[in-house]
DNA sequence: AGGAAGATCTACT
DNA sequence: GTAGATCTTCCTA
């Protein structure tokens, strides 16, 4: 799917490359993981809202995802850039495109996504975030998830195959 | 009020 | 490959 930010009435866009999924309570990986908090009860609600966290300085987008009556959430990690480079570049100042967005705390600093955008409806055009479906044609790659403690034995980090945006 | 943890990133070697 | 920076949130007192 492609990530649409409207920012200052500008539009900042990129293809998702990269995504790992998060369980509720049975994960130990998870935010969900301790029970439901004030800054995580979203992952307990319906899916196709954002869910936005802190990891040491930086602000991790989710989108809430899982089955009727379960928990969770998907991270997304990396975005191949599209629209509003320049504007990404001012957000998040590199000298190699690679190095914008291909990373969850990356991404984050180029879209300008903090806290603010916690609970925004990513389904409908009107919020200042959203997703669109794409239709293009590309292989997926598995691997376990990144950076993570306690990790499942299943493989939840789900990849593009060979693109340059994806994050390792 | 203070300490610890964390789904990270950068700058070094 | 690894150390250190640094911010939000939660837990305990």
């Amino acid at each position: 799917m492609r990530l649409i930010r409207r920012l200052d009435g500008e539009v900042l866009e990129g293809a998702i490359v990269e995504t790992e999924a998060y369980y509720g309570l049975r994960d130990p990986a998870s935010r969900a993981f301790h029970g439901m908090k004030n800054y995580n009860r979203l992952m307990w609600r319906e899916p196709g809202r954002a869910f936005v966290y802190n990891v040491h300085r930086y602000w991790m987008f989710n989108i809430v995802a899982h089955e009727p009556g379960e928990v969770g959430a998907v991270l997304i990690r990396a975005l191949e850039p599209a629209k509003g480079v320049e504007i990404m570049l001012r957000n998040r100042p590199v000298e190699d495109l690679r190095e914008l967005t291909s990373g969850p705390g990356k991404l984050t600093t180029a879209l300008d996504i903090d806290k603010g955008l916690h609970g925004a409806d990513v389904t409908t055009d009107r919020s200042e975030i959203f997703v669109v479906a794409d239709d293009l044609d590309f292989e997926v790659g598995t691997s376990h998830r990144i950076g993570v403690r306690r990790d499942l034995e299943e493989e939840l980090r789900f990849f593009v195959k060979g693109n340059r945006f994806v994050s390792r």
